[in-house]
DNA sequence: CTATTCACTTGCTAAATACAAGTGGATTTT
DNA sequence: AAAATCCACTTGTATTTAGCAAGTGAATAG
């Protein structure tokens, strides 16, 4: 039973360890972006997503991202058994800090494998990128493995 | 001996990823925001800085911190047992991360605690709070306890 | 020269993550 | 209509990381 970084930890006053006390982890910035960037909505789309979260860690962060307004769950309604995850209004809020990661990662190491076209569109067209998540759009598709 | 995050648990060719190899924890943002936001601090500030950081991870941190170029020590000229720690022009770069983080935390939930003129200086003037990081002037003091 | 400060280390416990193997209900296949 | 498969999880258990208390050694203060 893994506990989440919702278990305040930080709790003081302080609005990045207030952040870090929801997304201060490996993980959670990782559905996130797969949420944000991919348009990967299922459970088993984001354990399929690259890098190998383990399926216990996955439902834990799934609950405590729900639980912080961040996501919402809902039935697919073409099939009972699957899930769709969604960014809340709260959660495509992020989107500027998703956008700053990525170039910070794109300017300092080129091992960060940032896509050419999206870095680029990201400094030529930061609003444009930012319509286009809060539209729902994915702005880049998977490419690992 | 904690093993900093900067153990590649991801590796996967995407620069969020990445970016969370080298801060993807409850701790290293917080050390970077007190460097950042407070100028440039020792050993002794950091554990003084409010939330209880353990003293072997926070040597830890600080070792991985360096090696991924984030930050750089120096021995205090008035004092040799001291080491002063401040940002690289990389760890600099990470100010617009660091202020999308206070501005969200500060929208979407009042217990954050943003402080108010802080507030309000990153959404009126925030080519003016990143020119004051750049420029290693500190944007807001201690409040915590 | 003794006490204290400073930046850590070391050893141990507790908690979180990784890994492997279920479980149960919903579909699809035969 | 059974049987097999899919899907979103849960339930152990081993391994790793974080948290806590108590050093250590060099530098400085008294």
């Amino acid at each position: 039973m893994p506990r989440s970084p919702a278990a305040k930890i930080h709790d003081s006053d302080c609005p990045i360890a207030f952040a870090l006390d929801i997304f201060g982890d490996r993980w959670t910035l990782l559905i996130i972006r797969d949420l944000m960037l991919r348009g990967e909505a299922t459970y088993g789309a984001f354990l399929g997503a690259g890098e190998g979260i383990a399926t216990n860690v996955l439902a834990d962060r799934l609950r405590a991202l729900e639980a912080a307004g961040i996501i919402t769950a809902a039935q697919d309604p073409d099939n009972r058994r699957r899930k769709l995850y969604s960014l809340t209004p709260k959660g495509l809020d992020l989107a500027p800090v998703i956008l700053e990661i990525i170039r910070w990662s794109d300017v300092h190491d080129h091992r960060a494998g940032t896509p050419r076209d999206l870095a680029r569109r990201i400094e030529k067209d930061r609003e444009g990128v930012l319509a286009d998540i809060r539209a729902g759009r994915p702005v880049s598709r998977r490419r690992n493995r």
